[in-house]
DNA sequence: AATGAATGAGGATTCATTCAT
DNA sequence: GATGAATGAATCCTCATTCAT
C-alpha cells in the first residue's frame, strides 16, 4: 500500500537463484572483516554493503543480528573441530589453531565472552552450542592427566593455598576465556603475540599458530 | 489561591549551583549501575534519568560518552592507587582489590579492552591515562624479583621451550587482561569465583577479595 | 557509538520546550488529516512532517502507533461528551454531533471497527476504554423507553419473525456501527449526505448535524 | 548412485502447465483466508507460501494487489449472483447468503468499504465492476415496490421528516454497507449473530445463513 | 546552573516487485 | 510455466546532542 518497490529505472542486475550460496559466503566473509574493525554491534547494513548484496539479501539468510554472527562464529568452530578430528593431532597443535582464530577474529573473541551481561552476543541458542562444540573438541585431544595451571608443577601446590579445579576441563574453558582476555591489538600480529604470551604465563606450550595444520 | 508565588511553573527547582557537585557524583554512580546492566553502550538518557537529572546536566558535566566512562573508571582506578598506596601493603592484597573490581564493573573490565578494535571505549586519551595509572599503581607494589607464571618454578622453565618476557611488568598487566577475560557470568559473585579460579591457572595467590583492605 | 547525531551545519531551529504543547495539538491535528486520507496506516513520518516537527517529537509525545491514534479519537469522544452533557439536549441533538464526527473522521469511524481482527486499532487499552464513554455519553441520554429499529411499530413486529434486542443500548451501538459502515465517500459532505440516510433507514431522527449544538 | 538423472537440482519440480489453474485457484484460497485473519493489507508473500507456489506465480496470475483482491471477492460476488439467479429464490433467501459472506469474509466486507479514502482497496476498475454486479444481483429479486427501513410503516413515516430515498435501490446497497459496519467480532459466529442484528433493525427479514440456498 | 523538549541522522526491518535459472 | 533469491525504497524507531527557557 504504501511501498514504492523501485520508482523505475533498471535495477543494478540480479545475479538469480545461482548466486545465493556465494552471497551466503560473500555476507558471512564480509561480517567476519567487518566485525575484526567495528565489533559485534557493527552496522548489519555496513555488512550487506560489503559483501555487495542488498540489505535484504542478509535478512534472508541470517534472520537476525545473532544469526549472522553465529554463522562467523561456526566457521571459527568448525576449523577447531576438523583440527582437532586430524590424525596425529596435538593438544598444542589444536591450540595453534585456536589461537590463530583468537588473533584473526574479534567475533570468536566475543564467542567466549557470551554471557549476555553485555550486550553483546545474546543467551543465542546457536551461541550455547557453538560454545559447546568448541569445548568438547577441545577437550577431546587433551592429554590423559593434564593439568592447567601452576599447581600442575611437582612441588606441592597446596602450600601456595590454590585449591585444584574441580573439573580439569573447565579449566581449559577458562584458560582460553583467559587467553581471549589477553587479545587485544590493532594488528592480527599484535593479538597473536600477546596470545602466545598468554598462553606462557599459564604454563602451556602452544603449535605452531597457522589455521591449517602444517 | 494561597499558594505562593509559584516560581515558575512545575519546574523541579534549581537546586542552584550546590548541588552541581552532588549531581556529578550521582551521575557517575548512575553511570556505573547502568554499565553494570547494559554495558558501556547503555543511552546516555538512561543514566541522566537515574541520576535524577536533566540530560542537559549531564552533558555540562561529561562532553562526550567517553567522559562519562572514564569518570567511572578513575574511581575505579583511583581505589586502586590508594590501595597500593597503602602502608604495609602487599601485592597479594592489591590483586584483591583489583578482583573485586573487575567482578563487580562491567566498565572497569571495559577499560583493559580499551583497544578501539572492538567497539568499546576508543583510544580515548583518558582512557590511556587510568590505564598507565593503574599500571603504575599495580606495579609499584610488585615484589623485588617477581616472575609471573609457571616459568617462575624453580625447575628450568626454558626446558618448555617458553621464552621469558622482556619486561615482567608487562606480564602483570597481561595478567590482569585475561583475568578479566575470565569475568563473565551474570552476578559480581560468578565473576568474582571466575576470577579467582583465574588467578589461580597463573599461579598467583590473591588477598582478600574487597572493596577496602582489611 | 554508531551515532552521527548532526554533522555539524546548523539546526532548523528549537523552539524550546514552551512549544511541547502546541506540538502535541499540532501533531493531532495533523495525524486527524492524515488519517482522512491516508487511513489508520498511514505512515508516522507523514504526520510528523504535516505537524512540522521531527520523528522524534511525535514519539516523544505519542510512543507507538496507536497513541497517536488514541489520542485523535479522544477529542472526539470528547466533543461528544461534551455534546451529550449539555442542558437541555436532546438524543437527536447528540446523534447530529456523532454525525458529523463520522462523517468527518475516518480514524472515528475506525474506533467503531477496532475489533483487531482487521488490522486497524489494534486491542488497545484506550481504545475499549474510548469506546466506552462513548457508548456511556450516548446511553445517557437515550430518552426513556427508546427502541431502536423498525420493530418498534405499534403493529405486531413479531409477525415478521424478528426478534428484539436483548439489551436496547446495545442496538444503540450497534445503529452506531451501521451508521459509520455507511458513511463512505470522498468527501466529507458525501459521507454526511450517506450518514443521515443510513439513519433514516434505521427510523431514527437525528438532529442538526454539527460539531455543536446550535 | 541408483538415483536417476535428478532432474535439475532440487527444484520442486515444475508441475507444467496444467497446474496453471490449480495454482489459481490456491491462491485466491489462500488469499482468501489470509485476509480473514490479517486484512486486506496482509503480505502477499505470506499468501503465496500459503498457496504452495512461488511468488513469481502470484505475479503471473494477479498483475498487483489488488487483482488478487478481486479475484477473492469475485467468488463472493458470483456466488451471491448465482443465489438471486436461482428459480424461485426469495429476496429474504439472497440476503441470507450476502449475510453469510459479510460474516465469513473480512475482504468481502472491504469490497462495501472500497472508496479509496481508507486505504483499502483502491478505486479500482475491477472493484467498482464487482460492486455494479453485486447491486444488480441484489436489486433483481427485490420485491415490487419493496422499501427500506421504518418509512416502510403504515403510519405517515413523512411526520417524522424523514423524506424517502430518491432511489429505493440505492437504499439497498447502503442497508448492505450498514450491515457491513455492524459485522464486527473474532469469529464468524459472533459477526453473524451481529449481522442478523443488524437486519433486525432495518426492519428486513432474512433468510436462512448459509452458503448455499436451502 | 538545570531542565527536558526538539532535532534528525542512522540503523533495523519489511515487503512489493523483478528476473535468472 | 515455476521457483524463490535479489533488490532496495520506505517505514519504524532510537538516541546523541543542542538549546530555549
Amino acid at each position: 500500500m504504501t511501498q514504492h518497490p523501485t520508482p523505475d529505472e533498471r535495477r543494478p542486475a540480479n545475479r538469480g537463484p545461482k548466486a545465493a550460496a556465494g552471497n551466503r559466503a560473500a555476507l558471512v566473509a564480509a561480517a567476519r572483516e567487518i566485525y575484526a574493525v567495528h565489533g559485534l554491534d557493527a552496522p548489519l547494513s555496513g555488512i550487506a554493503r560489503r559483501a555487495g548484496v542488498g540489505q535484504g539479501v542478509l535478512y534472508r539468510h541470517f534472520p537476525d543480528r545473532d544469526a549472522i554472527a553465529s554463522a562467523v562464529l561456526e566457521e571459527n568452530v568448525r576449523q577447531v573441530e576438523e583440527a582437532a578430528a586430524d590424525e596425529g593431532v596435538t593438544f598444542a597443535g589444536v591450540l595453534g589453531v585456536v589461537t590463530w582464530h583468537l588473533a584473526q577474529s574479534a567475533a570468536f573473541i566475543g564467542l567466549l565472552h557470551a554471557d549476555g551481561a553485555n550486550g553483546r552476543l545474546r543467551a543465542h541458542a546457536s551461541a550455547q552450542d557453538l560454545s559447546e562444540r568448541f569445548e568438547r573438541a577441545l577437550r577431546g585431544c587433551l592429554p590423559d592427566g593434564h593439568r592447567l595451571g601452576a599447581p600442575q608443577t611437582p612441588e606441592a601446590p597446596e602450600t601456595r593455598g590454590i585449591p585444584a579445579a574441580a573439573d580439569p576441563s573447565e579449566d581449559l574453558m577458562l584458560a582460553v576465556a583467559m587467553v581471549s582476555g589477553a587479545v587485544t591489538g590493532p594488528t592480527p600480529e599484535d593479538r597473536e603475540r600477546r596470545a602466545l604470551a598468554a598462553w606462557r604465563l599459564l604454563g602451556i606450550t602452544v603449535g605452531p599458530v597457522a589455521p591449517f595444520k602444517g
